[in-house]
DNA sequence: ATCCGATGTCAAT
DNA sequence: TTGACCTCGGATC
């Protein structure tokens, strides 16, 4: 579930849900018990996200930070039938729930991170991430330049870069896989080969896919020219949820030249790339 | 019933 | 580069 577009649409969710509520927060799965203590009963004072950390505020008993790792998954639920109505008891392993009788609920099960941390410690956090294409603008130091300083001087590959949260943040295996393929890039080019103006379209490119991932909740890559549909070829229902060109798609031609889609273990995680559509670059 | 992989990251080697 | 961690669901036996 987790990429970038998931957190920030789980701070949008906690705000529309708590902010300026008091909640009730438990933690039945048990690890996180001692710090659900210290804000039970709080009011939810913010809820952001920069990259795939989500930071939870509660005045002074100060930020819980979550991050959801590979496995962390987060479900929300509206109030639960009549007037007052409690929900219903969460499953033991829920590492948090909050609660508010006007809310609904939100139980985190399997983060990777979930604790409760101070303002300097989040500004640590803030200070090693790369900028977030869902991020404003005019946020502090959210500029794709900060990313491009790194990538054009990087030996590394483009599809490695784009995973390390310190260059850009925010980004995971669907949308570097994507966003390489939507704009014909070798997943294996060196981060100071990459054209710079190219660089620009990506980041401008991954503004705009990741706010849409905000808006469905899921990720979508394809254009509507290339559908299945347009292409008159059966529509496939990728496991995700949304329609991707190469994410996955290893059994399956690319969605425009046809070319069987290839996969490898790029930076810990399996790259999917069309060797046609996204030619190598000489040696 | 068991295995395996998954939209992630860190520390130890 | 590997192992550890967190949890669940789909494939396989």
């Amino acid at each position: 579930m987790p990429e970038g577009h998931t957190i920030h649409r789980l701070a949008a969710e906690h705000r529309a849900r708590f902010l300026d509520r008091p909640v009730r927060a438990s933690s039945p799965q048990g690890t996180f018990a001692a710090g659900a203590a210290l804000i039970d009963g709080r009011e939810l004072t913010a809820a952001e996200a920069h990259g795939k950390h989500l930071f939870l505020g509660f005045g002074p008993a100060g930020w819980v930070h979550v991050h959801l790792g590979l496995f962390g998954r987060y479900e929300l639920h509206e109030p639960s039938g009549g007037d007052g109505a409690p929900p219903p008891p969460p499953l033991p392993t829920v590492r948090l729930r909050l609660e508010h009788p006007r809310g609904g609920h939100a139980d985190l099960r399997g983060p990777t991170a979930c604790a409760l941390i101070t303002e300097p410690e989040k500004q640590a956090l803030h200070d090693r991430l790369g900028p977030d294409p869902l991020r404003p603008p005019d946020a502090p130091g959210n500029d794709p330049e900060r990313a491009w300083a790194r990538i054009s001087r990087s030996r590394t590959s483009i599809a490695a870069l784009l995973m390390d949260q310190k260059v850009i943040s925010g980004v995971g295996n669907v949308y570097r896989a994507e966003v390489l393929f939507r704009h014909g890039v070798d997943p294996y080019l060196p981060g100071k080969l990459l054209p710079r103006e190219t660089w620009l379209a990506i980041w401008s490119d991954l503004t705009a896919l990741m706010r849409e991932g905000v808006r469905l909740g899921r990720i979508d890559t394809v254009r509507p020219e290339h559908t299945p549909e347009a292409m008159g070829r059966p529509p496939r229902v990728d496991d995700h949820g949304g329609e991707v060109y190469v994410y996955r798609r290893t059994a399956h031609p690319c969605l425009i030249c046809t070319t069987p889609i290839r996969t490898a273990p790029l930076a810990t995680r399996n790259l999917f790339w069309c060797p046609t559509c996204q030619p190598p670059h000489p040696q």
